[in-house]
DNA sequence: GATTCAAGCAAACAACTGTTCGTTTAATAA
DNA sequence: TTATTAAACGAACAGTTGTTTGCTTGAATC
């Protein structure tokens, strides 16, 4: 792996574990054994680790929901594949979503308002999945924005949790977090 | 109010809104109009603060599900009770549940471990409320703590949504989400 | 009127912050 | 061999951090 991205992988565990305003860049010099003044070799400064990081995972999730929308026609299998992409974004780069998810207000403009402009546009895609999978189940009475939000946010605690993050059977905690999320949406 | 009240509740907004490493005790002084040295004549410290906030909330999440093993003797009454506290605790209180939800991390040895058995022991609580009644509604295959965390934090968007956080209709508010938790616990 | 004391302030503290500078090292290219 | 360059470093920078100190004020208590 490539010392930069040695050095962000380290910055966002720290980030991860601290905060992004608690983690000096002596703490993440320390943490892939260099000096600080060795790091801006590599990198810019302390907010282009969280640029990185942040936008990084805002293309996984972007690249993410067009295979999504690309693989299934169906409404409610459109739905359940958005779902799934959540969990296992979760899980797979449990440490980077959880920077994605605290420390993006932490970044400075013009970055701030591009993200924010990258999050509304993507939940605006997911809005337009969820609205179309309550229509075609018969449940286009239900609020689908307040369904969205709470799909996201049901979501990341999996991260805090020592025991459901290394549990033995993954694929069984995959699998009952989405027919709950599922049941949450369209359920009766 | 007492001077000391202010002082913690604008330490609170700002901890909210910046988080608690990236506040310093000058900003708290500024939105207080006193200058830092005065604050130190109210409080003990920076993570005095933090303290407060925390162990406030924690008080009042416990007084909370107190009332509610009190008056309630039906298992899925009790479990609606428990999911109905948490959203008017997150509507309330929004600003100092946000820092006890994210910033309870940075509490200083010994509070922190006090804070973490406290937060343990509420969670025994509320698992033991949705497992009878997940077995008073003939679902006891579910996994009750999965389903716990996700009812925690599929409430924590609440604070972020300016759209929900200013709806015209709290009360519809509520109403939707309570059925949406519900559902997802004990629906099919 | 004298005393006490909470509540305010300016100034300073040592430690820590992100970043820059000039230099050195070691490997590659000419 | 010489020249170039990426990658490491120590030292220093200017600013910020939480906190302490000594002092002043004004109101309450005796």
């Amino acid at each position: 792996m490539k010392k930069k991205d040695q050095i962000v992988h380290a910055a966002a565990k720290l980030f991860e574990e601290r905060g992004y305003a608690a983690s000096s860049m002596r703490d993440v010099a320390d943490s892939v054994n260099l000096t600080v003044s060795s790091l801006y070799n590599h990198i810019k400064g302390k907010d282009d680790l969280l640029r990185l990081i942040c936008f990084g995972n805002a293309e996984k999730f972007h690249d993410g929901i067009t295979k999504v929308e690309h693989a299934h026609q169906d409404h409610e299998e459109r739905m359940r594949a958005v779902v799934r992409l959540h969990i296992l974004m979760s899980l797979e780069h449990s440490t980077t979503v959880t920077v994605f998810n605290d420390e993006w207000r932490h970044l400075q403009e013009p970055h701030l308002s591009f993200f924010k402009e990258l999050r509304r546009s993507y939940e605006q895609r997911v809005l337009r999945i969820i609205k179309e999978g309550l229509i075609s189940c018969g449940k286009e009475d239900r609020d689908a924005r307040l369904l969205m939000y709470s799909m996201f946010s049901s979501i990341n605690w999996l991260h805090y949790s020592a025991f459901y993050r290394n549990h033995p059977d993954r694929e069984d905690v995959v699998r009952r977090l989405e027919t709950m999320i599922i049941r949450a949406i369209i359920g009766d």
